[in-house]
DNA sequence: CCCCAGGCGGTTG
DNA sequence: CAACCGCCTGGG
């Protein structure tokens, strides 16, 4: 199989960045490579004295999609500056924060993709949180076959329509079935545009998203942050509700963090975890 | 056995 | 509008 292999730049650790949380379909190999599926391709990608080692797409494929996919195309040395200048004022925590995270990069993921797993992961675990959402990939998902191996690729809004509310509980979503079908309908029909959405105002989009059943704050404010990109997008689940009162516990304006407050949420929740002695 | 997991919807006071 | 409660399910 051959690779193609490009420079590492700094601030990119493929292994913290694929485990941190905001995506559920890849695999971490014990020596580090990471695995999974990007528009139809399975990749991997291991990070070697400071190259970054890719199979499963050509020259221009890893130009053209997974340097954006990967954000390899921002800076992160200006974002951290940006970051320590919002939060910094408070206290020193985001420092430790972004010595620990260093390497986590915002991945800009598929928005429906994004959107469905969101709604699966409410009041859920990690682990199951993969599993279910693998079954629906196997169950539902298009297949395609890549060196003798075949792989799936997330389901359209289509086929989860077709599929129906009993056969996408059947993959194990509990109690969350009516909430992805009911989604997989609004955007199937086009009651949900993901792309005309994806040009509104961040209060709008948000807005927007929780008409679905099953999208309150947090799962929209994950969609936008880690689906849209909306790096000023700042999801607060328990962890972070922690954090919050452990570190900020004087109060800090949530409205005032800077164009990158998604991307110190989760410094702040990878640390955290981190520290908890937390399988991240 | 109970408790919890990166919440949310529905119902109450 | 704040506070609560139940929810599928698997693992500790």
């Amino acid at each position: 199989m051959n690779s193609v292999i490009i420079d590492c730049p700094e601030h990119f650790d493929p292994q913290k960045t694929f485990d941190c949380g905001q995506c559920f379909r890849f695999d971490i190999l014990s020596d580090g490579t990471v695995c999974g599926v990007v528009n139809k391709r399975y990749i991997t990608i291991k990070k070697c004295d400071g190259k970054l080692i890719i199979t499963g797409m050509n020259d221009e494929e890893v130009k053209e999609q997974l340097i954006p996919y990967l954000g390899l195309d921002e800076d992160y040395g200006e974002i951290n500056k940006d970051i320590e200048s919002h939060f910094g004022v408070y206290n020193d925590t985001i420092y430790s924060a972004e010595k620990v995270a260093d390497g986590i990069r915002i991945l800009r993921q598929d928005k429906w993709e994004t959107l469905v797993s969101f709604i699966v992961s409410q009041n859920n675990n990690i682990g199951r949180i993969k599993k279910i959402i693998c079954r629906m990939c196997e169950k539902f998902g298009e297949p395609f076959v890549q060196d003798g191996n075949t792989y799936y690729a997330f389901p359209t809004a289509e086929s989860l329509v077709k599929a129906g509310e009993e056969n996408i509980f059947a993959c194990g979503t509990g109690f969350r079935d009516k909430y992805i079908y009911d989604c997989a309908e609004k955007v199937n029909s086009g009651k949900i545009d993901l792309d005309r959405i994806s040009k509104e105002e961040t209060e709008k989009a948000m807005e927007d998203l929780m008409t679905i059943k099953g999208v309150g704050p947090k799962v929209a404010s994950c969609v936008l942050l880690f689906g849209f990109h909306r790096t000023e997008s700042f999801p607060i689940d328990v962890w972070i509700k922690r954090v919050l009162e452990k570190y900020y516990s004087s109060g800090i304006d949530l409205k005032n963090i800077g164009n990158y407050g998604g991307i110190a949420q989760q410094y702040l929740f990878y640390y955290e975890r981190y520290k908890s002695g937390g399988n991240v």
